[in-house]
DNA sequence: TAATTGTTCATTAATCTAGTTAACAATGTT
DNA sequence: AACATTGTTAACTAGATTAATGAACAATTA
């Protein structure tokens, strides 16, 4: 269940235009070697983010790429989402693209038994995704979403 | 984030050994046709259920498959880690498969701001996953785990 | 021994991931 | 206008993973 490396680095690159939001745009070449992401790469995300509408770019000296919107208006549910497709674990239980599964003999059924732990899975993950914002991951002490007042507990339950 | 077709078969034909459960083994090809699965396809996965130690399985007439253990003892999160790994979304969150992102500039820093809402994300999937069990496959309606106490709302949140 | 059933291993086609390369377009500076 | 700087697009690729297939083999029971 792992994001992709994609995935990975368009955070790791927002975390940069998130910090020099409201100032300069940041030129690819600037990402590439902060945060260590291949420059070829790192190009084809930087563009499907400006397709998904999150950034705008300049070219020429002084350009760049910025954030199209404030950081607090991007969540990382929907960078994750216009990178590495729908957050659902199988396609009938997500809400953005919904697929019948066509082999499974309850497909039809009202009650497919194995639906209701991935709904439980797909609205878990996108209820983490879709509170953090880019917002959290700037400031001194990396805050936390909202959510985030659950017991913390100690323990560790495993994987 | 889809779960691999062979971790959703996995859970297809653990449902049908949960419904068999404390009677007579069933056999692969009696999975296969019920479940729709490719034989041999579905023959590699029983094999990696059975190392994993979650099936037993016997040759001959009368032969066939079997839980190991109680369908309650076995959680679907167990399931899914066999097969499809670890849940945690990257590796320097995960608590089976711990490994630090040796390309991240934060690797050694106390603070890497992905981290946390990775770790959150990673705490949800686990959260659910490891509170249902193969016996919330059976009886009628098809019952919800316990953390299911959830408002429910009617409003559907996005993927 | 013959039939039934599971076991193991090798192979494969298709797809996805993580990139590389190279030509091109837009913008700003001189 | 010429040039440097920066982003844009498309084509390509090595390697891994996914989703299988097929054949030979081992265990069990009748």
């Amino acid at each position: 269940m792992r994001f992709s490396k994609k995935s990975e680095y368009a955070l790791r690159a927002l975390l940069e235009l998130t910090q020099a939001y409201g100032q300069r745009p940041v030129r690819r070449s600037d990402i590439a070697e902060r945060q260590q992401i291949p420059l070829g790469f790192l190009e084809s995300i930087l563009l499907q983010l400006k397709h998904a509408g999150v950034l705008a770019s300049r070219s020429g000296v002084g350009g760049g790429f910025r954030l199209l919107k404030k950081p607090e208006q991007i969540s990382l549910g929907s960078i994750i989402r216009s990178l590495d497709g729908p957050l659902a674990p199988i396609p009938c239980v997500s809400q953005t693209a919904f697929r019948t599964c066509e082999d499974c003999p309850y497909a039809n059924e009202p009650e497919c038994p194995i639906k209701a732990p991935m709904l439980d899975v797909r609205n878990a993950i996108s209820g983490v995704l879709d509170h953090y914002t880019l917002r959290d991951f700037v400031g001194r002490t990396t805050r936390r979403a909202k959510l985030t007042k659950q017991p913390k507990k100690k323990v560790i339950v495993h994987t």
